[in-house]
RNA sequence: GGGCUUGUAGCUCAGUUGGUUAGAGCGCGUCACUGAUAAUGACGAGGUCAAUGGUUCGAAUCCAUUCAGGCCCA
């Protein structure tokens, strides 16, 4: 009996529907959202429509066109998307250009290895030409990856560093670069694999054991000049610096001897006085003594005298003479890194062997010597017995010299980690050889302006600054070329005399060819049609930077040089590229760059400093940097950790917009925790959210805001509800503003859990469920509920960005919102609801006695079994002013309902207060409302209910029984 | 080893110029509801604020050192 008069009641309840469905099923939905998208043309119409606020641009760092995607080309995209689409729906035209960078040694390395063998036998057109499809299957399968992730952008247009127009571009910076003299040759040290006869690039090398004959070598001293440090006691007739090295095939090539300025070094002797006293680190002497005991010379040292620091040891300026170039002297030099782990605590240096050497070399302006030819061998240069020799074979012919001449203290094999070629796994070796050099070293007038760039710039985090003017001011010049295929040629032309034809007038005509005829033409093509055939009066450059005025090259007679910019300079050339070339709409001075904190040395910098070059404002207002992704336990995430998790793995199992709002939950500005737990977390957050949408647009079936608006609200727990609408709006596009997106993401959760779903929805129940559908508290909550899912959508949009679209299309279905825009995305943030903050103060109260009126209920749930709130009545006590008691009488009705009580009366007494007291015992249950009070049977026509619910079913029967208000569930 | 940077409840985050018993949401536990229902609500338990030392009447907050992470270098 009961049962069924619930039914029957149960249908003139205007209970929630909706065709939204609670499930997302995003792997679904998404791609069909996607379609759906593009059929409609949608980031076209987006372009299209009217903006406002001019124009915002965003410049897309190029990803490197090879492999999947994982997890940091998605938060790099994803947050760049969160910027492009907030700024869209502000008002702002954002063209978003993703690009690729197209060039350089990982696809070249990939290419070759493919082709094996076979690649010997190709010229750099065909490789090239199977460089580049594969990277265009990357840029292709990678556009998909983004744009499945819901990013908006012009992907049917990119920009790709392999386009002749983006070359043309590149080599228009290098010119701007040659025209005010910033670019160099020079000789430098280079990972050299005399197998393959090429250079290496540090990413071509691997570690392998390797034994190496190591020497301890006696590097005679010149006492009759300079000052012998009284330290070291009296002046002996003979002494050397002793060095130690596992490279004595790089002797030939010393030009110095490296101390550290803050060792202590100190002179032993020999007891029998037969053997020149050495000079090595203090801490090394013991490990000496021993050796040289061992040694050829058996030698029985002992220190003497007292030690002497690096520096003064360099500043007392006694030279050595070469062990192999005998009328030559060489200096002791002061280097930072000389450590006392191992050998003796001087360093032979051989600045055209290896890194630190050339360095020191640079600054004491050493000699950049390398007398090995690209096959292995030595040149011409070298003494008689070694001309021709292959290094790996001339240690033995160069210790026995070393020993003849009593330099050879000790010697013995060791065994070590050694980079070797990772195509034909030898051992590699330094070997300098001609480089080409952007002027950017920290005392140039290019870092200088750089600098001033940087205040110019508004870094986000702030420290970005920090960080890149520290790289900055201690940067060497830049090596801008590459011996490789894979790339924007340097246009560098040779005439038969060895002179260099590379100028800005020169370039800039490369350009031009190239910009037409794509940079293949380069290899192909006869200079005099590159360059046209007329002769050119102009700079020429020779070898190391000497330059010679007005020369006549003569077009026919020039050869083209192989080398191939640094892809980096490529990329750092977008500015002018892309901005200023291929996609013009953007235009120069992008409003923001943004990428990964690894960018301050890779894309920020290059892109500076090409900029610093020639123009006059930085490229960029704005630069953000995101940290990196890490695991739950905040280690780095890696493929052979174990902990990596793949983006295809978690799209398929959450869907993009689920990780889309994990980007936007996790503060970026730090390393960011990505884990299987921390995305079903987040898979949770994006439940409730799609949940709060449902209820809203579950409410608003029968909802037409053209005709059922009601304003002003009356003083209801609407407009408390209104107010927190408000501040929440106001604070989250401030957040959006100051890129602070998981303010974002935590305001609208918040929101979502505790104002809407904890309080209002429940709050709202009864009003929406069982009062007449036109009633003004219905209308009035369902006009709140329209403004909250307007509002919400929009704010949303960003990040969720298929969700948002499913939710505004389910909107555009509700009564008379069929004229609005089709997509959310092309619509525009409204202005914050205003509210009249005097009637939203009394809700501070209200809520304090809602709050203690659930702690009461909860414990009537534990004392008296009372499981149902509708079973409760509210006591609210108020203090018997007449104010007061207008008050209670006035908000009475919303605290019973925000506690979902059956009823409440009021009380005088002392101070606000309230009491939740069971009335199972004294009131019937109303067989409509389930509401418990005392009114239940007070109209005799219905007994078993409230005299609101009587009242409304009586006038739904007199509106006639067809008229009876909607009664389907709420499955969609 | 150097530059920049991070370390607050199981998780993600707040903590204003140093000032009562350190906050939120989620998760967890218990309970309730079954007309938001593979949903929803209520209540509750969780923290030596990485560690140590110092400055101060008083430190999560300032200083130093250490430990553990991250990016970039060597």
């Amino acid at each position: 009996m009961q049962e069924s008069s619930n039914k029957d009641y149960k249908s003139t309840l205007n209970l929630p529907s909706t065709a939204f469905p609670m499930k997302a099923n995003l792997t679904l939905r998404e791609p069909a959202m996607l379609s759906q998208w593009q059929k409609e043309n949608l980031y076209a119409q987006i372009r299209e429509s009217r903006h406002r606020l001019g124009k915002w641009v965003l410049h897309d760092g190029p990803p490197y066109a090879n492999g999947d995607i994982h997890m940091g080309h998605l938060i790099n995209k994803v947050l760049k998307d969160i910027v492009v689409k907030y700024r869209t729906m502000s008002g702002y035209d954002c063209p978003y250009v993703p690009g690729w960078d197209c060039h350089g040694l990982p696809i070249e390395s990939a290419v070759q290895k493919e082709l094996g063998p076979k690649l010997k036998t190709m010229p750099p057109s065909q490789v090239r030409k199977l460089c580049r499809d594969y990277a265009m299957k990357f840029v292709g399968q990678q556009a998909k990856s983004f744009e499945r992730l819901g990013v908006f952008g012009d992907f049917q247009n990119p920009y790709l560093t392999l386009a002749p127009a983006y070359e043309k571009g590149v080599l228009q910076v290098l010119a701007e670069l040659l025209q005010r003299e910033l670019v160099f040759r020079q000789r430098r040290p280079v990972h050299w694999c005399t197998y393959d006869q090429t250079a290496l690039a540090e990413a071509e090398l691997e570690y392998a054991p390797h034994e190496s004959t190591s020497v301890f070598v006696a590097f005679a001293m010149n006492l009759s000049e300079g000052a012998w440090p009284s330290a070291f006691g009296p002046k002996p007739t003979s002494a050397a610096y002793l060095i130690w090295t596992t490279t004595p095939w790089t002797l030939p090539a010393n030009r110095a001897v490296a101390v550290g300025p803050a060792n202590e070094y100190v002179c032993l002797r020999e007891r029998g006085n037969r053997h020149p006293a050495l000079i090595v680190a203090k801490e090394r002497a013991a490990t000496v003594i021993e050796a040289a005991a061992k040694g050829p010379l058996a030698g029985d040292y002992q220190i003497d005298g007292e030690a002497v620091l690096g520096d003064a040891l360099a500043a007392a300026a006694i030279p050595y003479r070469h062990p192999f170039d005998a009328p030559r002297q060489c200096p002791v030099v002061c280097a930072d890194y000389v450590t006392l782990e191992d050998g003796t605590g001087l360093v032979h240096t051989a600045p055209g062997h290896g890194n630190e050497d050339y360095l020191t070399g640079r600054r004491y302006n050493l000699e950049i010597y390398s007398p090995v030819l690209p096959n292995g061998r030595y040149d011409q240069t070298v003494d008689d017995f070694l001309r021709g020799e292959l290094i790996w074979a001339a240690n033995e012919k160069i210790t026995a010299h070393l020993a003849r001449r009593g330099h050879l203290i000790a010697q013995e094999l060791i065994k070590h980690s050694y980079p070797h070629c990772w195509r034909c796994h030898r051992a590699i070796i330094f070997r300098a050889t001609e480089q080409w050099f952007v002027r950017a070293s920290h005392e140039s007038s290019l870092v200088h302006r750089a600098d001033q760039f940087i205040d110019q710039v508004q870094w986000i985090p702030a420290w970005g600054k920090t960080r890149i003017a520290g790289m900055l001011a201690t940067r060497p010049d830049w090596c801008i070329s590459r011996q490789r295929s894979w790339g924007v040629p340097i246009p560098a032309f040779t005439d038969a005399d060895g002179n260099i034809l590379l100028t800005a007038k020169s370039v800039a005509r490369v350009a031009e060819y190239i910009g037409t005829h794509g940079a293949d033409s380069w290899y192909t093509d006869a200079p005099e049609k590159i360059l046209g055939t007329d002769n050119w009066w102009d700079e020429a450059l020779v070898s190391n930077a000497g330059k010679k005025p007005g020369h006549q090259f003569i077009t026919a007679n020039l050869r083209k040089g192989s080398d191939i910019l640094d892809v980096w300079f490529e990329s750092g050339a977008s500015h002018r590229a892309v901005l200023e070339g291929t996609h013009p709409e953007l235009g120069y001075s992008a409003d923001l760059y943004l990428e990964g904190s690894d960018q301050h040395r890779g894309w920020f910098q290059a892109t500076l400093l090409e900029a610093a070059g020639y123009k006059s404002e930085p490229p960029f207002k704005t630069v953000l940097t995101h940290g990196f992704i890490v695991d739950g336990q905040g280690r780095k995430m890696s493929k052979s950790a174990g902990n990596d998790i793949k983006v295809s793995d978690a799209l398929k199992e959450h869907g993009a917009d689920v990780l889309r709002l994990w980007v936007a939950s996790v503060d970026y500005q730090n390393d960011m925790p990505c884990s299987k737990e921390l995305l079903a977390r987040i898979g949770e957050a994006y439940r409730k959210i799609r949940n709060t949408f449902r209820y809203l647009l579950g409410n608003l079936y029968d909802f037409d805001a053209s005709q059922h608006a009601i304003d002003p609200l009356p003083q209801s727990i609407d407009i408390w509800m209104l107010g927190r609408l408000s501040a929440m709006e106001r604070d989250t596009l401030s957040a959006y503003e100051q890129y602070d997106f998981h303010r974002v993401f935590r305001n609208i959760f918040e929101f979502c859990n505790v104002d809407i779903s904890a309080i209002y929805a429940k709050a709202i129940k009864d009003r929406l469920y069982c009062e007449l559908p036109d009633a003004r508290r219905r209308r009035s909550s369902q006009h709140v509920c329209f403004l909250l899912l307007r509002s919400m959508v929009t704010i949303c949009a960003p990040i969720l960005a298929f969700t948002a679209d499913e939710v505004w299309r389910a909107m555009r279905e509700l009564p008379g919102m069929d004229n609005i825009l089709s997509s959310v995305h092309q619509a525009q943030f409204s202005e914050p609801v205003i509210v009249n903050h005097a009637s939203i103060e009394p809700w501070a109260q209200w809520m304090e006695l809602i709050e203690s009126g659930n702690k009461q209920l909860d414990e009537l749930k534990r004392s008296v079994g009372l499981g149902n709130a509708l079973d409760a009545e509210a006591v609210i006590i108020a203090p018997p002013d007449e104010a007061s008691q207008s008050l209670a009488l006035l908000y009475g009705p919303e605290i019973e309902d925000a506690l979902g009580a059956g009823c409440h009366r009021i009380e005088p007494g002392p101070q606000w207060h309230i009491r939740m007291t069971d009335v199972r015992d004294q009131y019937s249950s109303c067989a409509r409302s389930w509401k418990r009070r005392p009114d239940v049977g007070s109209n005799p026509q219905y007994p078993d209910l409230s005299a609101r619910d009587a009242r409304v079913v009586e006038a739904l029967l007199k509106q006639g029984s067809e008229a009876s208000p909607k009664s389907v569930s709420s499955q969609g």
